[in-house]
RNA sequence: GGCAAGGUGGCAGAGUGGUUAUGCAGCGGCCUGCAAAGCCGUGGACGUCGGUUCGAUUCCGAUCCUUGCCUCCA
């Protein structure tokens, strides 16, 4: 299986070489754990699981996604609402844990915390002090990006491009302007630990840096996260790791997904118009939401609606529809052009036209046994998009509708049919589907599902 | 202002130097008491202007428009 991969460092698609030939490093920036996770924050975990999936099947693979429990956003969350600290971190972690695994994603194979990586941070700060690529003033240790040539590289911007239009806060005890923060005094309430310039914390980019160090080594194979964090946060890691490590760089392939869009306007914070997971969960199923991000292509934006989950519903009923009646489908090996597809830069959109395709050739079997054969390969395929993990009866069943008011009508229809009363069989046709619920006749009997 | 991505049929959304994307919606047919589902068939597209080419939606240039990043953000 060759893989290709677009390379946001590179810009361009390439062919993937992991260093060692049999096992690949992913890393992945995880969640700030102080409040609820909207769907934005499962793009990419949604997509880089999928990517996982395939993967696994040629490499043994080793992914790490953090969990960030150290940032001021936290702090002020724990202050607002007068709880400790660890309080909030531990809630969201769990929410967070418990909303990806509602979405079918599986746990990364390591899940670091920042908090228990506080010395392997500071020593990377005093390594950087010692090759004079940061210096420290009135408590703060700045990374001094003077002292490396090649800032910039990652997200393409040179010096002055990043003079311009600014929005950096001018501050007195940094040598040059785009100098980063390595590490901050803490005063008051504000926790902190001790270290060789005073009480303090760390500042955001540094623990990707020295925790990918710890679990990965020096240089991963992909480093993946939203394409929101390209810069600054990427660019400093990269800064930081490559000084601590001679020039070693931090990822051979970059990877990063793109945005949501809410109607057309991105989903963020200032915007005021997050969906959460959890809201969203209560009326549309899992299934429903990873259909929706597996629709377009990764890298570009998705415009969230509600056409968009209509549509997305209405592709899983054809593919379980295609699997109902033949009882349980046990997954098979998945087909080679769907392989294909996802080696070809993760190109779910292509993934899914095969899944119809499969299907399409269930619907034309012409035995049972066929039908079985090809259900399995639909459903193996499927599963390595996270999709199909549903019994499809189940699928078609809604648990807000009331079963047995349903099967009563059905069964008075049933009556009213043999009876050849076709007026009445309509009229209670028509009660059920005020119910919000649709019938088909089938040779078997009439079965029903939610409209 | 700088950097980057994109403009494909009614909608969503892949891809390709000449041949069907795919799903939904539409149209015609089969099946059905009717309908649905399914099956068969079918119409409809590549922002605009130039260039390269036997031939461009696909390559090159220009232009218009949209979006993201440059500030916390996935």
């Amino acid at each position: 299986m060759k893989i290709n991969l677009y390379n946001s460092s590179t810009k361009s698609k390439e062919l993937f070489v992991p260093i060692d030939p049999k096992k690949v490093t992913m890393y992945v920036c995880g969640p700030t754990v102080y409040s609820f996770p909207h769907i934005g924050n499962a793009r990419g975990p949604v997509i880089f699981d999928v990517l996982a999936n395939l993967l696994r099947r040629e490499y043994q693979l080793v992914y790490v996604r953090n969990i960030t429990d150290l940032d001021d956003k936290i702090y002020q969350a724990a202050e607002e609402e007068g709880v400790q600290i660890s309080e909030i971190t531990q809630r969201y972690t769990k929410i967070y844990q418990e909303d990806m695994n509602a979405l079918g994603v599986r746990d990364p194979d390591i899940e670091p915390l920042a908090t228990d990586h506080i010395t392997e941070m500071i020593k990377m700060i005093q390594g950087l002090i010692d090759k004079s690529h940061a210096y420290e003033n009135q408590g703060h240790v700045f990374f001094s990006i003077d002292t490396f040539d090649d800032y910039g590289f990652l997200s393409n911007r040179s010096e002055e491009e990043q003079i311009s239009g600014t929005r950096i806060k001018p501050s007195e005890i940094k040598k040059n302007q785009k100098d980063f923060v390595l590490w901050k005094p803490s005063t008051g309430d504000t926790p902190g630990w001790e270290s060789p310039w005073g009480f303090g914390r760390p500042g955001w980019h540094l623990e990707c840096s020295a925790m990918a160090k710890k679990y990965l080594g020096k240089t991963l194979d992909i480093h993946g996260g939203g394409s929101d964090l390209l810069f600054p946060h990427h660019e400093n890691e990269c800064a930081q790791s490559m000084c601590s490590h001679s020039g070693k760089p931090l990822a051979n392939y970059w990877i990063h997904n793109g945005m949501i869009d809410f109607d057309n306007v991105k989903m963020s914070k200032s915007e005021g118009n997050l969906l959460l997971i959890r809201d969203l969960l209560k009326q549309i199923g899992p299934e429903v939401i990873r259909m929706a991000f597996l629709t377009t292509h990764y890298r570009k934006p998705i415009n969230w609606n509600d056409a968009l989950i209509t549509d997305s519903e209405k592709k899983l009923d054809r593919l379980y529809g295609s699997i109902r009646k033949l009882g349980k489908v046990s997954p098979a090996e998945p087909t080679e052009e769907m392989i294909n597809a996802l080696a070809d830069d993760i190109n779910t959109p292509k993934a899914l036209s095969e899944l119809f395709a499969i299907a399409k050739r269930v619907n034309n079997a012409k035995s049972e046994n066929e039908s079985k054969q090809l259900a399995s390969t639909l459903v193996g395929s499927a599963n390595l998009l996270g999709l199909m993990n549903e019994d499809a009866e189940k699928w078609f069943e809604n648990i807000d509708v009331d079963e047995k008011l349903i099967d009563r009508l059905l069964n008075e229809r049933e009556a009213a049919r043999s009876d050849k009363d076709f007026e009445k069989a309509d009229q209670i046709r028509q009660e059920i589907e005020s119910l919000g619920v649709s019938i088909e006749d089938g040779p078997d009997g009439p079965i029903w599902k939610k409209q």
